[in-house]
DNA sequence: TAAAAATACTCCATAGGTATTTTAT
DNA sequence: ATAAAATACCTATGGAGTATTTTTA
């Protein structure tokens, strides 16, 4: 009773070929099914869609013009289920990023990279987050999957180290201890210190105020900002020093300088996702990152 | 084995309720089936649509995309038949319009507004053809309908008059002749003439020679050019004197005046066709024109 | 008169219906 | 325990095949 894809297919390949036998053989069919179709589909439309004679067939107005739609639906249902299988393929769709800006310093750019050329169709929307929402966005759905400093994984979320870098000291460069090329983290006690917010960024927070009690002093706090791009700004105008992951010496400024500190202290970045979260696209970035990490 | 549309409108059906057996309803059909044409499609996109327990049914990211795109197909279909209908009743399509200056001046403006009020879908394409050009391209089918004085009608071609109007004298302002409302013909003899050529403009170049002959004297053809509007200037600027539809006086001259003439000629215009034309826009079209013909 | 589309009639594939089972909350 | 999807089995619609008729250039 409704018109169906056989019968755009039938009739397509009839105004094509103009010819109701040889049309039929194309379609591995014989001619009267093929004549009733076309009648039916007429029927259906209220339309005659062919002036035929025994000695030749060819479109009228109305039928050149459905020629073009049904061409335009047939090609439209093949371009439909080729994409749907690339997205359940997970190359094609959307992966959201939530990343913090310690990532955007290390691992984000090569990852995205490496992610980017095994998957060009792929839409990557990166957003950033702070350290301590990254969770809540995970298992709200916002993101698909997060790339930071661990910290606090509560259950449903998964985890995969990726990276790890050592804390290094940076300091005014006009400071007597840049002229040394290893800072014993003791000799910085008294320093006024420069620190993201415990708030913001819990876990490199404590990592770095960690290591100062461990070296046996507790920090003097003069100022908090929660990028550490702001962090080394600051300490290049001279407010202080502080303990930055060792990927942030990219920056080039005049008046800071990196130190490696007496004690390792490793700053880990992985890539972090919510067990259940389905999009397809999201296999193939771990796979990515898994090799990433070695 | 293929997808049809029934698939289609049964996975947005679906889609849009996330319970087989409230779709089911809604497409007055019962459960069963609805999951087996599910299942059925699924096999052959060979990508899974739905995640379905017992409790709750819902789209996989696949499956969202897939939607959009059935919608969109389904849409199009939808589309695609009403516009063809309309296209069978002429209510939409193309329509190529031969037409000669003389009718641009007179019945062609108001006949295309008329047309074009009740046809607004129409795309009315105009063309400007040479008189004696008309018939080729109205049998070759490089335009649908004619507008303008008709001459030598072949076989195959419909004419239906639509308007006529007087030949009337044009004269220089400043010509004695001007002085008076109506000019005898026979009193131009001797003026130079400004005619349309006979090779371009066979059935009005006939007629104004007519014209002449019948009033006893042969014109002495001082200039000829193929558009009545340079007649109209070239009498303007006291170069000659000529006879011409009095739908010209529209042109507001000052250096060219119209005169009323002795004897009433008619020029005819009308519509030309070729009887094959199957364009569902011409009968429309061909109403209009005859009520505008009263 | 001959090539090609339409019609007549038969068969079977498959969509849909009813009854029942399985599953997950 | 129960709501809801899946499965089993049956029925019948309608799409395709073969044979034949009709049409028109």
């Amino acid at each position: 009773m409704a018109i169906d894809f056989r019968q755009l297919r039938y009739f397509v390949t009839l105004a094509d070929t103009l010819h109701f036998g040889r049309a039929a053989a194309l379609l591995h069919i014989s001619q009267p099914p093929l004549s009733r179709q076309i009648a039916a589909l007429e029927e259906e439309l209220g339309v005659t869609l062919f002036k035929r004679s025994s000695r030749q067939v060819e479109l009228t107005v109305a039928g050149r013009h459905f020629h073009q739609q049904a061409v335009r639906i047939i090609e439209a249902l093949d371009g439909a289920v080729r994409s749907t299988q690339a997205t359940e393929r997970g190359e094609r769709g959307v992966l959201r990023i939530g990343f913090t800006m310690s990532a955007a310093w290390s691992v984000l750019p090569p990852l995205i990279k490496a992610y980017g050329d095994g998957a060009p169709e792929v839409d990557v929307q990166l957003n950033e987050v702070l350290p301590r929402e990254l969770n809540d966005v995970l298992i709200s759905g916002k993101v698909d999957v997060g790339i930071a400093f661990p910290w606090q994984r509560p259950a449903g979320l998964e985890y995969l180290p990726i990276h790890a870098e050592p804390l290094c000291a940076v300091l005014p460069a006009a400071h007597p201890l840049a002229r040394q090329t290893e800072v014993a983290v003791a000799d910085l006690a008294g320093e006024p210190f420069i620190t993201l917010p415990a708030a913001t960024a819990p876990a490199l927070h404590e990592l770095v105020i960690g290591c100062c009690r461990e070296s046996g002093f507790e920090p003097r706090i003069r100022l908090e900002t929660h990028l550490q791009q702001t962090i080394v700004n600051l300490v290049a105008e001279g407010l202080g020093v502080s303990l930055v992951p060792w990927s942030m010496s990219k920056m080039q400024l005049p008046g800071a300088v990196f130190r490696a500190i007496s004690v390792t202290r490793m700053v880990e970045q992985g890539v972090i996702w919510a067990a259940g979260n389905d999009n397809p696209c999201l296999p193939h970035f771990l796979a990515c990152a898994r090799v990433f990490g070695r």
